[in-house]
DNA sequence: ACAATAAATGAGAATAAGTCTCATTTATTT
DNA sequence: AAATAAATGAGACTTATTCTCATTTATTGT
């Protein structure tokens, strides 16, 4: 565990300093989306307020983390750390709940096909994408009954 | 103009004020997303702040209007008066420029069937999707040189 | 292992986007 | 035209994020 957290910052050259590895570890406690409040509370004051948002900003410089915004305004990171690890977002607009979810081969092969028309229409260079998808858990999520 | 403008309000219930026409109109002399500083600036002080936002959170709720966040976390505001104007948006993370991009309907066929196994997966109902691509546009935008 | 140097941190002040309050103005209904 | 309800303006307030700077921690060369 912390092993992998320190890999990953010399891996990028960047130091290895405990507040980085705290955050990272807090990250890889759940692969999903989290709110920097959930760090926050997490942390506690292990790791002060600026240092968390300078860790991150750190993390995405690097590339191991994706920031996102939710329906409802609020920052939510993930670590991404393989580029196998390519996936989408579905979001509960009743709960704020935020799901990972793949798409299928086809339809990614699809979309890079779309994605090369609009970088040639555009003149665009194009290095990411995001589908997004919005909607209601309808009944058995573990935050709406 | 201001027909529309005031078409749109009564169409929905929404009483005719002056700011809310100013806001509308402000919002249609460009069909692209804007920020909400553009707007502020173009509608000096014709309308005040709260009032703006108080608009904006009307227009959102009659559903004109959609709100998002540009990878630099700008909230961004567009008028969408009709289905049919269903598009997806390419951010320049140079110049920060966003454009409004159509997919072909066979992509969006394939989505909408991605989306249905989606929703039978995780048991949710979804109302709205959104693909985002990101990338750098290589020369000729108004703002690159 | 130890200085010297450079980089990162903590604490809290500063900034800025967005929301809220409340007295006044404007629209709507009769 | 009067009465009622809704919307507005002005600015205070809140809250997420950034910034500053003195102190601490990591790294590098010897």
């Amino acid at each position: 565990m912390s092993e992998s957290s320190r890999k990953i910052l010399s891996d990028n050259n960047v130091s290895i300093t405990n507040p980085r590895i705290l955050v990272l570890e807090a990250l890889m406690e759940s692969q999903n989306p989290q709110t920097i409040d959930d760090l926050q509370n997490r942390l506690g004051d292990r790791v002060a307020k600026s240092t968390l948002y300078r860790v991150l900003g750190d993390l995405k410089k690097i590339n191991v983390l994706h920031e996102f915004t939710s329906p409802d305004n609020t920052t939510v990171v993930e670590l991404l750390l393989q580029d196998s690890d390519h996936h989408h977002h579905l979001f509960c607009s009743d709960c704020g709940e935020i799901i990972d979810v793949g798409l299928s081969n086809e339809f990614e092969q699809l979309l890079s096909a779309e994605i090369k028309k609009i970088e040639r229409k555009f003149n665009f260079q194009i290095n990411d994408h995001r589908v997004e998808m919005f909607g209601t858990c309808t009944d058995q999520c573990s935050n709406c009954k």
